[in-house]
DNA sequence: AATAGACTCAACCGCGAGTCC
DNA sequence: TGGACTCGCGGTTGAGTCTAT
């Protein structure tokens, strides 16, 4: 369709794009806007949603009186509209999620998406296009190499994993001091996962711990090894890590940014801290366990073994 | 302060699958 | 059976924003 844009400035909706057909005597009928959505529109397409409920997108924006395709109707509502759609920076949780759920289904964001409650597929899209093959490309290779998934398995999920602690142990740290029982939390030498499950449910998700298990039919069929099902402890380049401690994260924000470590109010804790990964497994002649992984993909399993929660 | 380049993310596009007539 | 229509998915684009120089 060779169709002519233009700013439509003489339409009384706000300043946006619409298209003008080619054919003359339906122009006057297609006159649909493009491009971002205004408030007036967003009030328009809820309160139809809300009252007729979804579906004939089509229909539903001609009787709406949107001046939009059915498709964008539908994107506008399921990204953007939709009760219950969560913004804002993935959290570490979602992140490694992300990364296990990639590894076993590649890109399918709408499947992944399912799983983050709240997440659309375009904002995981989005995350992965712009983080996650951000990554790859400094790393000079593939997203799909095994050189990148594992160095994702063997630096950035551990890194992801510390985080989580760090946050989880900082959080119930700051609950136990406000309900002025700290030495409860401590003398109860309770495992992560009991003092973990004072910590708020996130969204309606199922707790992480189970989540790995419970969203992957597929599991079974994964039989990537890593360092925690066959090792004790992390990789050397982890336990040489400045920050490979809880208590190295989770004192104070500054400490941990002095430590090497992202600053805890940085989401994607590991776009600072990638570099000095890269540099340090380098600079031990790590080849991130790709000689020990064989062909198989890790497993978000494989190295999450306790619960969460 | 100005500019260029990098980055983010909302929105669009094309296509395949499903449904209806 | 097949054509029209709708829906949903994954890929791509580009305007706005951020950051480095």
């Amino acid at each position: 369709m060779d169709a002519l844009w233009k700013q439509g400035s003489s339409c009384d909706w706000p300043a946006a794009t619409v298209i003008i057909s080619d054919d003359d005597d339906a122009a006057a009928a297609e006159l649909l806007r493009r491009g971002p959505w205004t408030v007036d529109e967003d009030a328009l397409l809820a309160g139809y949603v809300a009252a007729h409920g979804e579906g004939r997108w089509n229909e539903l924006a001609r009787a709406a009186g949107l001046r939009r395709t059915g498709k964008s109707c539908r994107l506008r509502w399921l990204n953007y509209l939709r009760p219950g759609v969560r913004r804002g920076d993935f959290t570490p949780r979602e992140q490694l999620l992300i990364l296990d759920l990639h590894s076993r289904w590649g890109n399918r964001w709408s499947k992944i998406a399912a799983h983050l409650p709240g997440r659309t597929d375009n904002e995981v899209k989005n995350y992965w296009r712009t983080r996650v093959q951000k990554h790859a490309k400094q790393l000079g290779c593939d997203v799909g190499s095994h050189r990148f998934h594992d160095a994702m398995r063997n630096l950035w999920m551990p890194r992801l994993l510390e985080r989580i602690h760090a946050d989880d142990s900082a959080a119930a740290v700051a609950a136990a001091a406000a309900a002025d029982n700290v030495s409860h939390y401590y003398s109860a030498a309770s495992p992560s996962h009991e003092l973990l499950s004072s910590q708020p449910a996130y969204g309606n998700a199922a707790p992480m711990g189970n989540c790995a298990r419970a969203l992957s039919p597929d599991a079974s069929s994964v039989t990537g090894s890593s360092w925690s099902s066959r090792e004790a402890s992390p990789p050397s380049q982890f336990q040489s890590s400045s920050c490979s401690t809880m208590a190295g994260c989770s004192t104070s924000t500054e400490q941990c940014q002095n430590n090497g470590c992202s600053s805890a109010t940085s989401v994607d804790m590991f776009d600072k801290s990638w570099s000095e990964l890269l540099a340090r497994a380098n600079h031990d002649d790590t080849e991130f366990g790709l000689g020990e992984t064989g062909d198989n993909w890790w497993s978000l399993e494989d190295i999450w073994e306790e619960p969460l929660y």
